[in-house]
RNA sequence: GCCGGGGUGGCCGAGCGGUUAGGCGGCGGGCUGCAGACCCGCUACACGCGGGUUCGAAUCCUGCCCCCGGCUCCA
């Protein structure tokens, strides 16, 4: 039973999609207004690990991930900068969508921009105007957050709270926390025609647009960062269920930790901003992968170098042995029969297999998973090395198979476990067979000429005590 | 100020009422022509501090100290 943490709630909760298989997602993305950094990465490999558990647990995820490319910082950025503001956006996007690729993320099944969307953003105001949440005051229109009774209910927070604002603002609002659904054109800013003049929408708008849009009035997971908590998904919530007049509007509202740079938030202020591509230049994508997920997606992680080394070890480990046992398979026959050890190490590695998986059933807790992982590394490694038990490395490597899909980690080197096959094959048997030959002569000249050789073309061998593995590197 | 989240062995990090978390590092063994890797053991009778509840607490209650975050834009 898959049990998720739903920040509604504050309670973990069973995980019930609304019309199964198919599960509706829908993530916040990025405003793209300058690069993408860690804690994106963060967020974004988070979510992919969510989205690949729940399609290997046999759901269909439709999984929809916006880009807000209209907003206050893009349009101050792009002065600043002296550039068209689509340019910019376009530059950011192209960015945040290479780094996505290459950290191996499942692609969106849609990521729609606020710019595609005004005229649906348009009319969704109009219609929360028309039931009377929302006024338009000065050009611009305001949610009317009293008219929502449940409002603060996702963040906790209380509308009577201290508002500082800029006074001009102020005066066209009701009251001090009621916000922009449409906000007017200034001198110099991008804008939409509108029935309330010349303007551009509000941040939180875009959201409930563009998912009601793709996934209907009721979905089952939306999320982000935590930081959007408030006061992003509290509006979204307010003008949705206003809009539709339906609770709730999101089943299960899942929210990523921060990524930490020192213990601090990164912020331009602290100069501590992690550049993705920058990373990604250093590392691994898989490595990295392993890293943003090696802490519980909702605690904090504080970024370092030494994590990101860390992970590299344990990635070795765990792609060793996925070679190992690539080779070695190879070359290994399936019995007719087990004898009782055999059995035995088999029951032992099936009960870590199971432990490994409900792990994972605990909100997504990859990192409670990991010492299951580990174990069964080394109950392969053992066998391995001894050469025996197919069963045992069979299944353990279809573990491995589902390990990498699920934490989208080595799939290459997981899927081409197929033997090579042909003259290939053959050839590499061949010389294993005449490096053995030199071997037995001592000849260790020639056994490291050729092991050197080979290595160099790509073909990996390793010397077991009876025998010579050999695999082909990624 | 108000509202949240934390403080676990050298480091990273699970656990949240009772069975060894685990990884990394370090040390010592084993395997080995070499290389790579792997295996075993130790480091580890750790849980911010003080009270309390309990047969039993890292886990619950309480007081205190410290760190981080939100309340303004933010994944």
């Amino acid at each position: 039973m898959l049990k998720v943490y739903n920040t509604l709630s504050k309670s973990l909760e069973e995980f019930i999609p609304l019309s199964p298989p198919e599960v509706k997602m829908y993530v916040c993305g990025p405003t793209p207004y300058d690069h993408t950094h860690v804690g994106h990465v963060r967020t974004i490999v988070n979510f992919d690990f969510i989205r690949r558990y729940l399609e290997f647990k046999g759901y269909e995820v439709f999984h929809i991930s916006n880009i807000t490319d209209v907003d206050d910082k893009i349009i101050n950025r792009a002065l600043e900068k002296g550039m068209y503001w689509k340019e910019l956006t376009e530059t950011y996007i192209k960015e945040y969508v290479e780094v996505m690729n290459k950290l191996n993320v499942l692609s969106p099944h849609v990521m729609p921009k606020v710019s595609d969307h005004i005229e649906d953003i348009v009319k969704f105001i109009s219609s929360l105007m028309e039931r009377s949440y929302a006024y338009e005051s000065g050009g611009s229109v305001y949610f009317e957050v009293d008219k929502f009774p449940y409002y603060g209910a996702l963040s906790g927070a209380t509308k009577e709270e201290e508002w500082e604002q800029e006074l001009e603002f102020l005066m066209e609002k009701k009251r001090p926390y009621d916000f922009a659904l449409w906000k007017k054109a200034k001198p110099k800013e991008p804008y939409w025609d509108s029935p309330w003049g010349p303007g551009r929408p509000g941040w939180h708008i875009e959201c409930s647009v563009m998912s009601s849009k793709y996934l209907g009035e009721q979905f089952d997971i939306h999320g982000g960062g935590r930081d959007l908590i408030f006061p992003h998904h509290e509006n979204e919530v307010a003008q949705s269920e206003c809009a539709f007049g339906k609770r709730p509007w999101v089943k299960y509202w899942i929210h990523i930790g921060y990524l930490t740079v020192g213990g601090e938030k990164m912020s331009k202020s602290l100069g501590n901003i992690i550049i993705a591509k920058d990373v990604l230049e250093k590392y691994d994508a898989d490595v990295i992968r392993l890293y943003m997920l090696s802490t519980h997606y909702r605690s904090p992680l504080d970024f370092t170098y030494e994590g990101l080394d860390q992970a590299s070890k344990n990635y070795a480990r765990i792609l060793n042995t996925i070679r190992l046992t690539k080779g070695l398979l190879r070359e290994m026959e399936v019995p007719s029969k087990l004898n009782e050890e055999e059995i035995r190490e088999l029951k032992v590695l099936q009960k870590e297999v199971e432990r490994f998986f409900k792990s994972l059933e605990e909100d997504f807790n990859a990192m409670k998973a990991m010492p299951y992982l580990f174990s069964i590394l080394t109950i392969m490694n053992k066998a391995i090395m001894e050469g025996k038990n197919y069963p045992l490395l069979a299944y353990g490597f279809s573990f491995l198979k589902s390990f990498s899909r699920v934490f989208g980690v080595a799939e290459g080197e997981v899927l081409e476990a197929a033997k090579i096959e042909g003259l290939v094959g053959k050839l590499i048997e061949l010389i294993i067979e005449v490096r053995r030959r030199r071997r037995l002569a001592k000849d260790w000249e020639i056994a490291d000429w050729i092991r050197f050789e080979l290595n160099r073309l790509g073909v990996r061998l390793v010397d077991q005590k009876d025998k010579t593995l050999w695999f082909i590197k990624s």
